[in-house]
DNA sequence: TTGCGTGCAAAGGTTTTGCATGGCA
DNA sequence: TGCCATGCAAAACCTTTGCACGCAA
């Protein structure tokens, strides 16, 4: 089964790195893509569900609840570093030192926890929104 | 706005409490209710949204992507814990020690994450899981 | 008794699919 | 040239909504 790479493709995994990290609705992909890109609502469709399979996006919930989106995942399969996700603007950072990352290894490593690196987000507020968002606490 | 406790509300609970931590579709939900139950299915959309609102409930995508799920979230939302879920079979494991918690939070603290006592989870598979589908890594 | 929650059915919105055509390898 | 991906439109599917009625408080 050969295996094309087209310009649609492409367009979209453009798409996707100008937004790195944040998640996009269908509606909304469709909104970024520059006027009159030679794309239609279906292939987008398919083409995320390919890329979110092959592990380059991650599909979610929207923060309504209502439809499906899709974040690119900058990080590697191969990369080796945990990550902390913002709920509210589904950036993705890594940690700041190996330190720190090893200390949270050990402790997923002692109760038993394998990691999966796609999907090893811990999941809360960055400091940018949630000073956005004036709370203190 | 007066709120009621429905007999529909309570045994959507009970539901949810059998299968603790496991995320249900609504279609299964159904399914678990026992046969002739006095609940139509636009009572279990309203609810569970409603449950989800009110921090009980997690809302999320099925493994396929296809539908929402449900989960419920026994640790409430006054509880300090994180915890731990796995990918496979949406059970949520609390860490085995406050050293290991304490380890977490101060990562988490150090890089400027705020902990969203709702949300924080670290995703990955269990032990049970990964054994079951017999993989070695 | 009041008015929210329910059940039913229809509407609305999102995603998938079939088929003929186009374009990458 | 062969065959996968696309575009379009219809179908399928999931979720929400309107309305009259029932039931919890």
């Amino acid at each position: 089964m050969k295996e094309y790479t087209t310009k649609q493709r492409l367009l979209l995994l453009s798409i996707f790195q100008e937004h790195s990290g944040e998640p996009l609705s269908i509606d909304e992909i469709l909104g970024q893509l520059p006027p009159g890109s030679p794309i239609s609502r279906s292939a987008v469709y398919r083409n995320v569900d390919k890329l979110a399979q092959e592990g380059l996006l991650r599909k979610t919930l929207s923060r309504e609840g209502r439809k499906a989106t899709y974040q690119y995942i900058h990080c590697q399969a191969h990369c080796e570093r945990l990550h902390l996700r913002c709920d509210q603007c589904g950036k993705v950072f890594h940690l700041d030192s190996e330190a720190d990352e090893n200390a949270l290894r050990s402790v997923l490593q002692k109760n038993g926890f394998r990691l999966n690196e796609q999907v090893t987000v811990l999941s809360g507020v960055c400091k940018a929104c949630y000073e956005r968002r004036g709370e203190q606490r």
